[in-house]
RNA sequence: GGCCCCAUCGUCUAGGGGACUAGGCCGCCGGCCUCUCACGCCGGAAACACGGGUUCGAAUCCCGUUGGGGCUACCA
């Protein structure tokens, strides 16, 4: 959807562009946070500006450390790695809200002597209550106004007194208004506003005064964050005229959807960024769905994009403003193109952790089993959807239980239709007495198995299939007697059976 | 309640008044391949929310309706 206004009006010719992600540390990050983290790197990369990364944690008792710590590997995972903020450092620190607050006593001292905030000594509970009767009679539902006209000399005095008060921002008449770079032009009439809260009677600012404070202080160029904030945006532009300074440029992102239409959240399946770590999905998939999730690249059928490519062709203007639908289906989709073609080597990080979860395979695994692994992957390729779904296809060797398969009714099916146990005995002789069997060994034995019982096709294959794993379904059977003969000897938790081994296991619960 | 935003196949989207018999991806359905499930390949069904304008001409511009979302805090 382009637009007039582009991204780059003239003064970006020499001002630089500074973008910020300003998560709260409150839990774990959730794909619709990780979008606008990933639109902010992406739009700094493409435009050679500076990506920051600070903490908005001024709600002490929802904040804690540990999701800070976990949120800033979240992002490296994803490979969006900040150039200034928390943990690197920068000359515009500190980047944590916490530690800030003297830059923003600062300039609430400054706007309080300028008359453009007052002491407000209103209690919650009055509060409430005029809310709740302007609500009934129809009004905004914002501040009254109470405290606005206060004698200055007299409400120092009452705070000297110990009396508690916030600092309210005086809103002025008339009119706000700005070109959002994906909504457009948007105009807020300052009536609906009310005088809103700059600092909390305990002294700790208020999230729209410190955003303001920082993101001057920081020389953040173009502000890109959630939807939710359009209407927090005129309460800031207010702030940026208060205090004399030109406001940054905003983008807002639209929300992202559950697949029924309401806004992502838990009882939707997985959503937070590390859940789909655990499941085994490439970092380079999140972030080419994520992208494509209210932004399309020029040209079509483009789909499946390197970060490169991504960071070459972002742009704000085809940002669509409509909230889209989180599909899975298709980020496992775009996860899949993804791991197509990357070397099993590559592959073993993302595979191993659900294998480890099913107690399959061990703590660092020496050598030769991650070298068997590796051959795991190549053979099962094709179920390579993530990790997990990979490991779910590794049952077939890992998990190798005649007593319960054949208990099932395609299998039982397949059994005791004609011949079908006669083929699995010729089978097994026909397999010899040979240490390890080989792919040819095992093929040359099917061939005399099938020669000797005058079965062929499908009739012959499929007993044999389930005599070898049980199921009536898997991997091309050449592959699963490789994985089985190589891996029966390694040093794994539970190592599975050779092809021999069942083969009797079978035989031996069948008449 | 008030204010703001949004609206193309089930989903993500292309679309900038005539190139639209509305294109592509996912998913779905069918076929091919095949010892099976899958992978892959080929084909198919599937949408401009509704009503009014403006215009020679509207998916595209305007107004309204409906539907969805956001905000309306000493949360962020």
């Amino acid at each position: 959807m382009p637009r007039e206004e582009g991204e780059s009006p003239g003064y970006t010719f020499f001002m630089s562009v500074r973008v910020r992600f300003a998560p709260s540390p409150t839990g774990r990050l959730h794909v619709g946070n990780v979008r606008t983290a990933l639109y902010n790197w992406l739009f700094a990369r493409r435009q050679g500006g500076t990506f920051v990364l600070r903490i908005e944690d001024t709600d002490a008792a929802r904040s804690e450390s540990r999701f800070e710590e976990q949120l800033c590997r979240d992002l490296r995972w994803l490979g969006l790695q900040w150039d200034e903020g928390v943990e690197v450092g920068g000359e515009f620190g500190p980047y944590r809200q916490s530690e800030r607050y003297p830059l923003y006593r600062e300039q609430a001292r400054g706007l309080l002597q300028q008359g453009h905030a007052y002491r407000c000594f209103c209690s919650p509970e009055e509060l409430e209550r005029v809310r709740a009767e302007r609500l009934a009679a129809g009004h905004p539902p914002g501040y009254a106004g109470t405290c606005r006209d206060l004698d200055p000399g007299e409400a120092a005095r009452r705070v000297k007194q110990g009396e508690p008060a916030v600092l309210r921002f005086r809103v002025r008449e008339g009119a706000v208004s700005f070109d959002d770079l994906v909504f457009g032009r948007l105009e807020f009439d300052c009536r609906q506003i009310g005088d809103f809260v700059l600092q909390r009677s305990d002294g700790s600012p208020q999230y729209n005064f410190a955003v303001v404070v920082d993101d001057l202080g920081m020389r953040i160029s173009h502000v890109i964050r959630g939807e939710g904030h359009v209407s927090n945006t005129p309460r800031q532009l207010l702030l940026y005229e208060a205090l004399g300074e030109p406001p940054p440029r905003f983008a807002h992102l639209s929300t992202i959807l559950g697949p029924d239409g309401a806004k992502l959240s838990k009882r939707h399946g997985s959503t937070s960024l590390g859940e789909f770590r655990e499941q085994g999905f490439a970092p380079e998939a999140l972030v080419n769905y994520l992208a494509l999730l209210g932004w399309s690249p020029e040209g079509e059928g483009r789909e499946i994009l390197s970060r490169e490519e991504l960071c070459r062709e972002f742009d704000l203007s085809r940002v669509h403003r409509a909230p889209a639908v989180f599909d899975q289906t298709k980020l496992t989709w775009v996860n899949r193109n993804h791991l197509r073609d990357r070397p099993a080597a590559e592959l073993l990080p993302l595979v191993l952790p659900a294998l480890q979860r099913r107690g399959w395979v061990g703590e660092d695994p020496p050598g030769p089993v991650s070298r068997w692994l590796e051959s795991l992957i190549e053979a099962l390729r094709k179920y390579l959807e993530s990790g997990e779904a990979l490991a779910q296809a590794a049952e077939v060797v890992f998990d190798f239980r005649p007593e319960r398969d054949l208990e099932q009714p395609e299998t039982r099916e397949v059994l005791e239709s004609d011949g079908a146990v006669r083929t699995i005995r010729a089978f097994q002789k026909a397999l010899g007495g040979q240490d390890r069997i080989e792919v040819v060994d095992f093929k040359q034995a099917v061939k005399t198995a099938g020669k000797e019982t005058g079965v062929r096709g499908r009739d012959l294959y499929h007993p044999i299939r389930i005599a070898l794993t049980g199921r009536g379904s898997g991997p091309e059977l050449d592959r699963v007697v490789e994985l089985a003969e190589s891996g029966r000897g390694l040093p794994l938790p539970s190592p599975p059976p050779g092809v021999r081994q069942r083969v009797e296991r079978v035989l031996a619960l069948l008449p």
